[in-house]
DNA sequence: CGCTAGATTTCGCCA
DNA sequence: TGGCGAAGTCTAGCG
């Protein structure tokens, strides 16, 4: 990665035209080719970018150019689209180049995995006297995401979801069919919960006997996090 | 504006909660406090971020975290949403610091109103003899792009897009089914233009009579630009 | 100031 | 690989 802070000025033409007058701004080219144009302020947008894969030429400028001030001019095309990507630049203010390698990438705790957790820990949502049992309750076609127990010791099986649609009822409705063969385990009723429950799937649950349970999971978070769990 | 490059890994908790494993990676504080956390790959976006206000604390590793390595970590909190960002930085690679002052921002030049200006300046691209009667035609419903009329004296009734998707023909659809009712107007027909159209818009709209158009967006600024502004 | 629609959206899932 | 929907979306216009 190449970081370059610059007095510059930058023209687009792509998908739009654009143009941002001169100004010092910081210019990061990644490894890959692209190139972000960066101010110090507003958001994580870029004033003006190029994504890849794009190859950047730096070139002279022309005489007008050069008369205008121009010490050198970077030209970032990308191949597929046309898209193109001109700077003008004045000064440059910094220059230096670093190797950063390959980056892990982000790992997301998805609100599904972290909505499982939170109602484990408050496994009372799904109604008073209920106690978990184990989260991700292994059965011969995967594992539940929550089985629990209901005042009278009954069992329960809970299907997590952010969004609530109608697959999720189904294999909540497999997860029980088998269960419910178990004698160990039967009679399991079925509780879908999620943050959302479209109309469709609501009525399909309802209808095979299934309950449906709406999380707020502001709420669930702000109970738990009340006494700052994460730092 | 402040360029870190350094060793470190990040935990976010906020909207959500992600992780960042250990790896060389840009940070890059604005001067309004933001803090942008960036790989040497991948598109405009950050890894991570914090957008502003937020305030950055910079702080002494406990003992556990300094046995780990950690030498400084950061810690940037929104005061009004309470996410929180938590940089654990391992090693600093580079560090400097630059004064970029406001930046005068970005000038665009639109292409859906750069589109209508062209195509009703070039509005014989409709086909020989047609006359432009106005732009944003006003409806009950809201303004068609374009209004035309054919060498015939017909109406036509233009949708423009960039990109011409499902919705748009849709949209074209019920402005014709509006107009169409009116005496003065009908029988208005309808066209729908745009930059490039998908295959799936170009068979509804042809199935329900309505005419397809593949705008030169670069061939129309050319004519209308032929003094060439930008290069 | 809240709502809404567009974005050079980007990103991820799924068919 | 293309289409579709969500995003820690962001951003600008408008009522």
């Amino acid at each position: 990665m190449r970081l370059v802070i610059a007095k510059c000025s930058v023209d687009y033409a792509g998908r739009l035209s654009a143009h941002l007058p001169l100004a010092t701004r910081l210019l990061m080219v990644k490894s890959d080719g692209s190139l972000l144009v960066h101010s110090d302020g507003g958001s994580y947008k870029p004033l003006n970018w190029m994504s890849p894969p794009c190859t950047l030429a730096i070139g002279e400028p022309d005489s007008d150019q050069a008369d205008a001030g121009v010490t050198e001019t970077w030209k970032v095309t990308h191949a597929k689209t046309g898209d193109m990507l001109i700077v003008s630049i004045y000064e440059v203010l910094h220059d230096s180049a670093h190797e950063l390698g390959i980056d892990p990438g982000l790992q997301k705790d998805g609100v599904e995995a972290h909505l499982q957790k939170l109602l484990a820990e408050q496994i009372e949502l799904l109604g008073d006297g209920h106690t978990l049992v184990r989260r991700e309750y292994m059965t011969a076609i995967g594992p539940v995401d929550i089985l629990a127990r209901d005042e009278n010791g009954a069992s329960v099986a809970v299907e997590l979801k952010r969004r609530g649609d109608i697959d999720g009822v189904e294999q909540l409705t497999r997860y029980l069919e088998l269960m419910n063969r178990d004698p160990h385990l039967a009679p399991v009723s079925g509780v879908f919960a999620a943050q959302e429950i479209k109309p469709q799937a609501r009525t399909l649950a309802e209808d095979r006997g299934i309950r449906c349970l709406v999380l707020d999971y502001d709420a669930m978070r702000g109970l738990d996090n009340a006494d700052g769990r994460l730092f």
